[in-house]
DNA sequence: GAATTGTCACCAG
DNA sequence: CTGGTGACAATTC
């Protein structure tokens, strides 16, 4: 019985995205206009999977993340099924651990993690691949500017941007 | 902002 | 080993 992934799109003021989930929880969240080459990707990645649209069963969690992107505040009780390197889920695990509205270094979690190189995280966290809910936009260089997001770097602008505003000002 | 230089892990040859 | 490449970092204009 192979696994079976299911998946769904949504829309939010940022873009289109999609969601997979898997039996256990959430594989995939990502920005893409491109509905059929994301797709495509999804098989890829689960190549042994049987791979199906669940437009309907998944109403409530698009509607979770959709809120999620939209308003920083908001805390998606969403299951994740994150698979990847012990490495790559140690830096995600950080990531989702930084408060809202803050920011850290790409060297900062190096020294944590106890890597040599602040590259190293670079690339854990560039194989994100659920956005939004694993923050790793809440990651910048360590004079403050931003040099680049998966998902484009004016998304990463503007999500700083709102969780900021939601800490200043409360909505 | 952009360009330059230093660096380090990783990969292809 | 050599060369190319980065969601880096520090410095400089």
């Amino acid at each position: 019985m192979p696994e079976m992934i299911r998946f769904a799109w949504g829309t939010s003021t940022l873009g289109d995205f999609m969601l997979a989930v898997s039996d256990k929880g959430l594989v995939a969240a990502e920005f893409s206009p491109d509905h059929g080459a994301t797709e495509e990707a999804l098989h890829a990645r689960f190549p042994d999977a049987e791979v199906v649209n669940k437009q309907q069963e998944l109403a409530d969690c698009l509607e979770k993340v959709r809120q999620a992107i939209e308003e920083p505040a908001f805390d998606p009780t969403v299951a994740l099924d994150l698979r990847g390197t012990p490495y790559e889920i140690g830096v995600w695990s950080m990531l989702r651990a930084i408060p809202m509205g803050e920011t850290t270094t790409y060297g900062a979690l190096a020294v944590k993690l106890g890597t040599r190189d602040a590259r190293e995280v670079t690339d854990a966290i560039a194989r994100n691949p659920i956005a939004v809910l694993v923050p790793c936009h809440r990651v910048v260089k360590k004079d403050g500017s931003i040099s680049g997001y998966r998902w484009g770097v004016k998304r990463k602008r503007e999500l700083l941007r709102r969780e900021q505003n939601a800490g200043l000002y409360g909505h």
